[in-house]
DNA sequence: TTGATGTATGCCTATATAGGCATATAATGT
DNA sequence: ACATTATATGCCTATATAGGCATACATCAA
């Protein structure tokens, strides 16, 4: 077996590098297709395949302009993949280890209090 | 071709949903191997995999205690997961919002002031 | 040593999928 | 209508990998 599907999950969408590329590329503004080839140094077709699992799970809007169809980001798509990684920010953000460090006091005092109810 | 290792991309890894639920299930403490094996529905062979990519990509960290092996989350090896996403936060944080309405507003009244040095 | 328990590894199969390439579709200009 | 440009789709191949299953390895108990 292999996984969920890019086109379903957008963490899985996300994981193909290239992806993330696309993303951060038209992060800087609304592009069409042909403008991502040379910057990626992809194939065409594979951009536009790339650009079709983004736009399946949300990733991107497109927008028809002439001939061109203009892309862009849509960052809505990646809010679960922030809530869930942010449950460990805890590990890296100072914020947080303040917190903790509180929180540690504060459990120390308890126990000099001499309350166990655990 | 297939894409960048799970064993090398932290975004991959953690593409795998199971690889998702049990850095959950870890984040509520150190755990032995055969405590995620009932919490899963996965065979233990099967667990003992993901653990090893999630070890990998550092993902995990492993203590050994007699026979029993007790795994737990390593938050920081997330952190550039964090760090990607969040620069597209904009789009879904209401404290962004107001920011881009204020420089929406400054925009407007530089436009009003004649100047063009765009 | 022998047996039991906890975990890791190896082999296998099915499947998803990235990229190569040809071609279809669509819009525009002449 | 025809050519040109922009993009999408289909077919192909190679490859990674998730899970099934047997088994190896390691640790502890008797």
């Amino acid at each position: 077996m292999a996984r969920v599907a890019t086109t379903v999950d957008v963490f899985n969408a996300v994981a193909e590098p290239r992806r993330r590329e696309i993303l951060d590329v038209l992060g800087g503004g609304e592009r069409p297709v042909n403008d991502l080839v040379p910057l990626l140094g992809l194939a065409q077709p594979q951009v536009s395949k790339h650009l079709r699992v983004l736009r399946e799970v949300g990733a991107v809007d497109v927008r028809d302009v002439g001939r061109q169809r203009l892309y862009r980001v849509n960052g809505h798509a990646l809010k679960p993949i922030h809530d869930w990684v942010s449950t460990y920010e805890r590990s890296w953000s100072e914020r947080f280890e303040q917190l903790d460090e509180v929180l540690e006091e504060l459990k120390q005092e308890e126990q000099g209090d001499g309350s166990d109810d655990d």
